[in-house]
DNA sequence: GTGGTCTAGACCACA
DNA sequence: GTGGTCTAGACCACT
């Protein structure tokens, strides 16, 4: 489905599937991480080269999902260091996460839905999931 | 997030903050439906009309979610009648149907790590979600 | 009768009279030349927006044709650099030229029975044809 | 790749792959059969339920083909007796014949060049061309 | 500059 | 009233 890269604290899955824009998923993914307190102020991001060839996608798409988070005030870029999470970080902390950890169950229980598990399946698929599946261990 | 739409045995919902094309998403839910088994061979999907009014969206996004189907060969349009589920339906099932769950299952895994969610709470939240919570009850 | 275009090594020509959508001409143009040979894996089509200009259409309907042989595999698109005949090509190769072949045979004989030529004028006509007559030169 | 009708001196093939209006196609085959001469005044058209059933669409669509005709002077409907050629023919004959003749040989040519087949070819296949092969020998 | 998505709206083929 | 075709034009994603 993907291609994955893991550095500095934080990995990045694409979804090719999905038809979403590349830069939109690297720009949630490291909103969630925000959000979830996983990605800090100071950490430092994968340069935009390394995760270009990483992700087997063009740099530019990369600096535009970083140079959007930079004027939203999230990331900060240090001329010749690199990119960072920046001080001033947004308010609106733990009713975002909510927010967005209710939006991630929705669409999950409704896309489950329409594939015909219920409930009990869908437990039993969770509780088998192993941390390191692929894309759960590291980060 | 959405807006949803319950007719002739199945329901759309569109997700406006995926930045995933409308056009996919329709395509997508079809896709599950026939997949699970809850849409055969013969069922009338919504008019191109009736969906787009029911889902806010102009008519062509519609039908160009029905055309690539038909084109696939998972539908069937019968002019001035409407648009079915068609006969021949493509083969592999079983295992399109289970590697669409998982895939789903990783997508929502992975997210949730983001979110900072561990496995025991994402089972509180799915135990403790009711059907009928907007997008689980109908079908 | 219509217009025509050339360029990288096919040319396109729209038949008005036919009353045959435009965009189904065009498919069955590029499906004629990878059958034959003469498109091969690789090829870069015409862009979207020089075509259109060419044959005097929208683009829209040049893409909606472009579209559906991706649909169907035999193109491919990379996103900012073109529109290629792609890899993966169905198989059914030789079976489908030859029947094609006989179609188009079939189906002119029966438009010159109609309109009162026999074999014999057929013939003469055909051997007094001249390659240049407009669309027989380029490729 | 079609159906086919005998009746009264005119035979009717439909070509379901060209994507042309089947009333269009009916309108064009009576129209040259009336060009070539083997339509002559007087001559009684298949009535539109029996040609409907024969090739089995709507009788709305040969009623909207016979419609035209008939506002154009070719067909006259005596009521309750059948659809005629009409005394009154339009003059345009022999040159609009001729012209008919060129542009299929045009198109065809065409189509046989993208198929890969040369005017050697061409010639053969038509020599070996038997009368009889489904739609060549009746009318 | 390439293709992709979506809208709005007109007109046609068919049942 | 159903879907199909085409246009014109706006905006987006990606190279």
């Amino acid at each position: 489905m993907n291609s994955t890269n893991t550095a500095e604290g934080i990995s990045f899955t694409l979804d090719e599937t999905s038809g979403a824009p590349v830069y939109r998923q690297i720009i949630r993914q490291i909103e969630n991480g925000v959000l979830s307190g996983r990605l800090k102020t100071g950490d430092r991001l994968p340069t935009i080269r390394s995760l270009a060839v990483d992700l087997k996608i063009n740099p530019n798409t990369i600096a535009k999902a970083y140079g959007e988070l930079e004027i939203r005030g999230i990331l900060a870029t240090r001329a010749g260091s690199g990119t960072y999470i920046a001080d001033k970080r947004p308010e609106p902390e733990e009713d975002m996460l909510e927010a967005k950890i209710r939006e991630a169950l929705g669409r999950f229980m409704r896309e489950m839905r329409d594939l015909g598990a219920d409930k009990g399946e869908i437990l039993r698929l969770i509780r088998a999931w192993e941390d390191g599946q692929g894309k759960w261990s590291k980060g």
